[in-house]
DNA sequence: GTTCAAGTGAAATAAATATTCCAATAATAC
DNA sequence: GTATTATTGGAATATTTATTTCACTTGAAC
């Protein structure tokens, strides 16, 4: 073990950064090692040599030659730092943000903007269940279960918000088409919906023309629809089944999407849930059946 | 010392509270320390008897009175609180969800899912700001300011990251090219990066081939690399100039995407507020030129 | 003022925790 | 295959840290 003369890392910050740079030239127990204490630094902040050892399945001697490697004088030091990380992440979420706000001298715009943006979608998620009539929810997750395949359609900023939930229904086993215009053929995809299927619309103002008219043509073929917009008034909440209205965060007349996905991401999920019931549902009855 | 027969406080809450009815009835130096203690508690968390004694300058025997004196065997057991208190308003969120999930039943219905959701994403959010280095932010935004055009890579579950920050970036006058593979020509986007350009690859666990392949492309041809991952560990992070690692919410082994949404989100703004900047700059000069 | 009990501080002791050391093992070079 | 070096686990040791003890002080009751 030839040691190259280490600058010692000063703040967890530091360490988090010497750990991976290093990473690929420690030995396999130390690998182990370091892995364990980035992915529980809080375990390492406040537990002993032994159980911390016990916890990542290595030896005690195996934390401390990790500390020593990585330019400690021992475990201990090392542990400070994780400590310190604590201490410096915890202040009250809402006084924090205050300071930083306040100190704008010195922090970056950049820094101070990603505080507020990441306040203000804590508080749009803190909302949003609470805004969510659970029988909507329970209505559009029958509909979707009923339906053969869901095609789901989103418009500009919308867009992203469809991309996931084609996403996250595909990796739920429901068969999901995006309806992306792309090639230009929004008229295609849309005459490929049957009565069978059913359509997701998400739509923000201002509402894009192509969204309205896939709710105009799935109406005509008899397809259920699902809405996600901003407004009790949306244009698309007439023509819906079911309508959520989510409120977005907005900083420097920019909106998010986190509640629009945080809702969708939730649809996708008890959707696949509801199905593994009725999957083994399906599959006791047919055991009673042929025993 | 006639010891009321007093139940051990469980959390840190309780503690709290009987310390405060208690107080009036605690001998001077123990008052004192019980001040101290309700004052610092992340320092009782934290330092050792004799430090913490040194700090409310009492001697470490009136620590372990005050313990006792409370229905705690030792100082140690009491201490245990003040370091559940850490963790707790710091939580390691997948325990925390799990907390929600055993407390609610076998079969969370789709309204509880959506609150589990809404609460692990709140979660993330709130620990996002501290973790993210305002250095590398900077650093990031001088690199996306500088290049002529922003290719965009990010597969799968990424690629919704990708396509909301190719969006956004559009919308503050910035050349934003999606590297989507579409039509196959992963190969014919990736030589379209020219060296004046930047690459902003997002990418997670399992990590895509095309994303690493991406990276390796933009090296050869010299751009500048930004990564956003969810690990320093992570293949990616050895190509980048700057690597954000963030920590996203799961819930049924679902990830979410809301942290790094908000962290594109920050920078695109950010970005677009600098060119902002810089062309009123340009401007004034200009006309101070030509008065 | 004397007596007594409760309170206090400092040193002694006990417990816990971290670190070192060495023998055993695994990996690498020859 | 054998020699050599790096790595590892576990027991032995050193260190730190908590707790107990006891002599001393303070304050209240008579």
């Amino acid at each position: 073990m030839q040691q190259p003369p280490q600058k010692q890392p000063q703040s967890y910050r530091e360490l988090e950064a010497l750990m991976s740079t290093e990473y690929a030239t420690l030995s396999k127990r130390l690998q182990q090692t370091a892995r364990f204490m980035l992915d529980h630094p809080q375990e390492v902040a406040l537990a002993t040599v032994a159980k911390i050892a016990e916890q990542a399945d290595v030896t005690p001697s195996t934390l401390i030659r990790l500390a020593n490697s990585l330019g400690f004088k021992g475990f201990s030091e090392m542990q400070q730092l994780f400590r310190s990380r604590l201490v410096d992440e915890l202040p009250n979420y809402t006084e924090r943000i205050r300071a930083v706000r306040s100190a704008t001298g010195e922090t970056p715009d950049s820094t101070q903007l990603l505080w507020e943006f990441a306040d203000a979608n804590r508080a749009v998620l803190e909302q949003l269940p609470s805004r969510i009539d659970p029988e909507s929810l329970e209505k559009a997750l029958d509909i979707f279960e009923k339906a053969h395949a869901i095609h789901v359609m989103g418009a500009r900023r919308s867009f992203v918000v469809a991309s996931y939930m084609t996403y996250a229904l595909a990796h739920v086993d429901k068969p999901a088409l995006l309806v992306s215009g792309l090639g230009g053929m929004y008229r295609e995809q849309l005459r490929a919906m049957s009565q069978h299927d059913a359509l997701l619309t998400i739509s923000f103002s201002p509402y894009a023309e192509e969204s309205q008219r896939a709710c105009e043509g799935a109406k005509q073929r008899g397809l259920p629809i699902i809405v996600i917009t901003d407004s009790h008034l949306s244009p698309l909440a007439s023509f819906a089944d079911v309508v959520f209205v989510v409120n977005e965060a907005e900083v420097k007349s920019f909106r998010g999407l986190t509640a629009s996905l945080c809702l969708t991401q939730a649809l996708a999920i008890s959707l696949g849930m509801r199905q593994d019931k009725a999957r083994e549902k399906a599959i006791q009855q047919d055991q009673q059946r042929n025993p």
